[in-house]
DNA sequence: ATGTCGCATTCCATGCGA
């Protein structure tokens, strides 16, 4: 079984991209960040006709969240548990392997807090917070789970091209990070880190400044598993040709593999 | 080198968010 996770910033703009990729890669399961559309705008004939199921979480101009599925989607949750949030930054579902083994999987999009030091930081902080909460109490459910997402953190200095350029930036503060660590070490696993120690492995290049063009990259989208998914993983690929298309989003998707 | 996008609107120029 095939997972993915891709910040596709506009669906309606990347619809084609979208429907290419569905085809080379074919995975079972993909969620979608920045779909920056809502519900009713959302181009679901199109990705119905391309053989997946769509569950929506959408917003009008900004954010944005959906999970495509080849097999049946049942939702479990719209939006962290607790406060109403009016960005649409979660979803989450139960589907099913090729087999029919269950499968949970959430969407995530994850605050950006820039800039630094402002309440888009304390937001940012907050959000965390509440999806560190719920995420415990996932866990307790003891079954393969995929938290799939962008989410604006880079873990490490060598998720970065240039860490000192970032030092301050809300993605790689201490706090952030700490954060996302505090996440992880409730018992998930990072599926690429999993599979590979190295560095410049990249997931988002600015459309600025010529980052793809230099490379200068940054690691902010990504898998994290429960034990009993991370148990089943067998690879994992950063899609990276499909930031050299035309009219590409400024992430590229990650896909993980399972055995069954 | 803050050098680009995508969205929205008091709408073809500008502000916002990333």
């Amino acid at each position: 079984m095939i997972v993915a996770s891709w910040n596709i910033n506009s669906v309606r703009l990347r619809l084609p991209l979208l429907l290419e990729y569905l085809k080379a890669r074919a995975p079972d399961v993909l969620c979608l960040q920045e779909l920056k559309c809502t519900d009713e705008q959302f181009p679901r004939g199109e990705i119905e006709d391309a053989g997946y199921n769509a569950l929506i979480h959408g917003q009008k101009s900004w954010n944005g969240v959906a999970i495509l599925s080849k097999r049946p989607l049942e939702e479990t949750q719209r939006g962290l548990p607790g406060v109403e949030d009016e960005q649409s930054r979660y979803l989450e579902a139960l589907t099913q392997d090729e087999t029919g083994k269950a499968m949970r999987v959430a969407s995530i999009y994850l605050p950006n807090g820039n800039p630094a030091g402002t309440e888009k930081t304390a937001y940012k902080y907050a959000w965390m917070d509440r999806l560190c909460a719920h995420a415990r109490e996932l866990l307790a459910l003891e079954e393969p789970l995929v938290l799939a997402g962008d989410y604006n953190v880079i873990p490490a200095p060598e998720d970065v091209r240039d860490p000192q350029a970032w030092l301050g930036d809300a993605l790689f503060l201490p706090e952030t990070r700490q954060r996302f660590r505090a996440l992880v070490n409730l018992g998930f696993t990072d599926a690429l880190r999993a599979c590979t120690d190295a560095g410049g492995l990249y997931t988002f290049w600015d459309y600025q400044a010529g980052a793809w063009q230099k490379n200068n990259g940054i690691r902010i989208d990504h898998l994290l598993l429960s034990p009993q998914a991370a148990d089943r993983l067998a690879s994992v690929a950063i899609d990276k040709d499909m930031r050299a298309k035309e009219k590409p989003s400024d992430h590229v998707p990650i896909r993980a593999q399972f055995r069954n």
